[in-house]
RNA sequence: GGGCGGCUAGCUCAGUCAGGUUAGAGCGUCACAUUGACAUUGUGAAGGUCACAGGUUCAAUUCCUGUGUCGCCCACCA
């Protein structure tokens, strides 16, 4: 430091560290040690040490525990500001707030992530290491994730309670998951079923539709008969899996085909007998194509329908590996995509096949390995969304204990009647409609990290015994289900496995449900959802009362970040260069809530140069206020009460912005008063004041001032923690922490 | 195919889901000033037919209808 002390120092009477500029960095991590070991993130702490009386009301929330597959990117860092805001907003307003932080073993994109490495690495699969070792090196895996995770939460200042910290493949949330699953079961809400399901065959397990990811691909699409005698020609796109075809379907109405329905003919495809039924279904679309579908029912959803309905056979003729499984030498053995090619020069061949054409499809890919959907008929676990069961429960309005509902109805139930609002509201449109057109779920996967099934088989001479439970029952040779649950099925259970149901504890009776969650609208049905729907089941109540949802934080021209566009940013380099305190601003500002955040450097530059205003403005006050005495008595000027009646409208309307989620409004206005009321005026027109005035007004000024800052520096506090904690740490006589100082009240 | 959202200054967005004087902010640009809280500064300026077209109204960026355009979600017309 070159600093000349020759100039006369106004500064004299301020602490050694306010003379510097700020520096985040210098400054953070101490902070947040330092609200660490006050306990203040813990509601129970808050309550010992009256900062919440133990009858004050609630506020709790559960942190959306990100995967641990990796590091936090943007959209956490948003997240992560958007809720601690709202929480230690709460907080100084002396409710009893717990925001309960966490992890997800996200066990698909977990395990598939830690394939890709060792397949990278050592040129091994999990086969080659075997169930057990594997899982070592994915527990391994998680675990480092999960130590950066947590730290990245803390250096974003996130105010979460860590004595509460679960993980979605804990003890304790095995117990749930495992409960959850054996009610359902015992209610018929979940049954094992022979159906056809989304297959992927590259990562070797079942997928829920809502992991699906449709793609849009060139295709050709093939208009052709089985045999020269076949009366009707039928078009498809994947003629290798006509040789799983049982019948054909028409519209009942199409006079075309009229005459054929009903009959059935034995055709060889080539070279593979197939026994062909007509059959007349209103599903078909007689404009389309030539009117007629072939009916494969092992591999097409739709097709599985029509043979439920219509009561035909199912030949499975293409295996987990996607290859076919016919006795046909030409095909047998072969990937699905030479299979194709080899019917289709048979058709050629034969002189069957009558039109060929391109068109544009959307194809199923599998939304974590990339592999492209294979239905299959499988023996899997699903939940029964339509199933109708009485409901148990008393705390949903409208519905009575004892009522014969569904899943579904309860999902919608809750929404509509208000109990859970949706912001914004639009989104609660889109979850009816999901809700609307909602299969059975899949739960059962096949894969290793995961909750296992609590299932137990065991082989007898008349076919087997099954019993659900946690534990295999007495006898010999009972074998549990080697699959693993959809990770959705226990982060379902988050807002109150948390709190340690099915355990009766305080915790679940003080703060559930919670009051608010937070989280991506792009996992609304994902997550969302399946909590409403778990929720609504076990417990008969809403898990929250308020869903705010957040968008995509994408790059400064809208793009979505992404390691191919070269555009990401990665939260730690932000916090480096600019500050927590900046990079929250920056996520908070701009962001409505619903709307995508564009985020580019400009912008979180801004606020950090915002915070260096805070910084100086605040060291002005202190040293302009040096000699402020509090028990002389204070004659305030007209212009100096309107200064305090605009602050008091300025703490009306924050306040009841943040209570009405509008975080942006509250911190753009708190940016724009700071700065260019506050300081630029305010703080102007008090130096003549505080120089040249009479002792009076030099007085009032210093009073205006100080007021002023310590009022701001509580309003600021829950968007820019670690900066308004550290100057108040400085300010003369504070001995307590900003963190629990009572949130300001207009007058 | 169905549904949803955006379109306001060069860029990113506000405009508080109850229409009304010169439509706001940040960043950027330009000019000037200042080293006595802050050059991470101050003052000032330029810059907008509020996508377009109809309609309702005394009055529309704001409400309604339609069009265009960009984007998103859902959906196995084989």
């Amino acid at each position: 430091m070159s600093t000349d002390n020759t100039k006369p120092s106004p500064t004299r009477n301020i602490p050694e560290e306010l003379l510097s500029p700020y520096d985040p960095t210098a400054t953070e991590e101490a902070i947040y040690t330092t609200w660490k070991e006050s306990g203040f993130f813990n509601p129970d702490i808050c309550i010992e040490k009256g900062i919440a009386e133990p009858d004050a009301p609630t506020f709790s929330m559960v942190l959306p525990p990100p995967n641990v597959t990796g590091v936090l990117h943007m959209g956490h860092a948003a997240m992560l500001a958007v809720e601690d805001i709202l929480t230690r907003f709460e907080r100084m307003r002396g409710k009893r707030t717990l925001w309960l932080p966490g992890s997800d073993h996200a066990a698909i994109a977990t395990q598939s992530k830690v394939e890709k490495e060792l397949q990278k690495k050592e040129k091994k699969n999990r086969h080659d290491l075997g169930r057990e070792a594997f899982l070592e090196r994915v527990h391994a895996f998680a675990q480092d994730s999960h130590d950066n995770i947590v730290d990245q939460i803390a250096k974003m200042g996130a105010s979460v309670d860590w004595s509460r910290e679960a993980f979605t493949l804990d003890e304790a949330r095995g117990k749930a998951v495992n409960e959850a699953f054996i009610r359902m079961y015992n209610d018929g809400l979940i049954y094992r079923g022979y159906r056809v399901v989304n297959w992927d065959p590259k990562g070797q397990t079942t997928i829920s539709d809502d992991e699906i990811v449709h793609e849009e691909r060139q295709a050709s699409v093939y208009t052709f008969r089985y045999g020269k005698d076949f009366p009707i020609p039928i078009a498809t796109t994947r003629p290798e899996t006509k040789v799983g075809d049982t019948a054909v379907a028409v519209h009942p109405d199409d006079a075309r085909y009229s005459a054929f329905v009903g009959k059935e003919y034995d055709v060889t495809f080539c070279g593979v007998p197939l026994h062909i039924r007509i059959i007349a279904d209103k599903d078909v679309d007689p404009e389309y194509g030539t009117g007629a579908v072939g009916v494969t029912p092992a591999h097409s959803m739709v097709d599985f329908a029509m043979k439920e309905r219509h009561d035909l056979p199912m030949i499975q003729v293409i295996n987990e590996y996607g290859k076919m499984d016919v006795g046909e030498p030409r095909l047998k053995g072969k990937k699905t995509t030479d299979a194709r090619e080899e019917i289709v020069s048979w058709l050629k061949e034969e002189n069957l096949l009558e039109k060929e054409e391109e068109i544009t499809q959307n194809i199923s890919t599998a939304e974590r390995t990339g592999g492209i959907i294979e239905p299959l008929p499988k023996l899997q676990w699903f939940v029964n969304v339509n199933k109708e069961f009485p409901f148990q429960g008393h705390n949903i309005k409208g519905i009575a204990h004892g009522e014969i509902v569904t899943l579904k109805k309860l999902m919608h139930e809750v929404v509509e009647n208000g109990q859970t609002t949706i912001m914004p509201e639009r989104f609660a449109k889109t979850y009816n409609h999901w809700i609307d057109n909602l299969n059975d779920w899949c739960i059962s996967r096949q894969i290793w990290y995961g909750h296992r099934i609590p299932v137990w088989y065991k082989k007898t001479e008349d076919g087997g015994d099954i019993h659900v439970g946690t534990e295999a029952p007495e006898g010999e040779n009972w074998q549990q289900d080697p699959d693993t649950l959809d990770t959705w099925f226990s982060s379902g259970l988050w807002t109150f496995s948390t709190l340690g149901w099915p355990e009766e504890t305080d915790d679940f009776n003080i703060y559930h449900p919670t009051t608010i969650l937070e989280t991506g609208y792009d996992i609304i049905f994902f997550w969302v959802a399946r909590m409403i729907l778990m929720t609504t089941y076990l417990i008969g109540d809403i898990p929250f009362k308020y869903v705010y949802l957040h968008g995509i934080v994408r790059d400064s021209q809208g793009r979505k970040m992404s390691k191919s566009l070269g555009n990401t940013m990665d939260p730690r380099d932000a916090i480096t260069l600019y500050g927590a305190d900046a990079t929250r601003m920056s996520l908070i500002i701009g962001a409505a809530v619903g709307n995508d955040i564009n985020l580019g450097e400009d912008k979180i530059r801004a606020q950090k140069k915002f915070a260096n205003k805070i910084w100086n403005a605040s060291r002005f006050v202190m040293t302009q206020c040096a000699d402020f005495d509090a028990s002389q008595e204070t004659i305030l000027t007209k212009s100096d009460t309107e200064n305090l009646k605009e602050l008091d409208g300025l703490v009306a309307e924050i306040t009841n912005d943040i209570e009405h989620f509008r975080l942006y409004l509250a911190a753009e206005k708190l940016y724009h008063y700071f700065w260019h009321r506050f300081a630029d005026v305010i703080i102007e027109e008090s130096k003549a004041r505080i120089t040249d005035g009479t002792p009076e007004d030099k007085h009032a000024a210093q009073y205006i001032l100080s007021t002023i800052l310590t009022t701001t520096l509580k309003l600021l506090h829950p968007f820019m923690p670690f900066i308004t904690e550290k100057i108040w740490s400085l300010m003369p006589g504070h001995t307590t922490l900003l963190i629990v100082e009572k949130w300001p009240k207009g007058t």
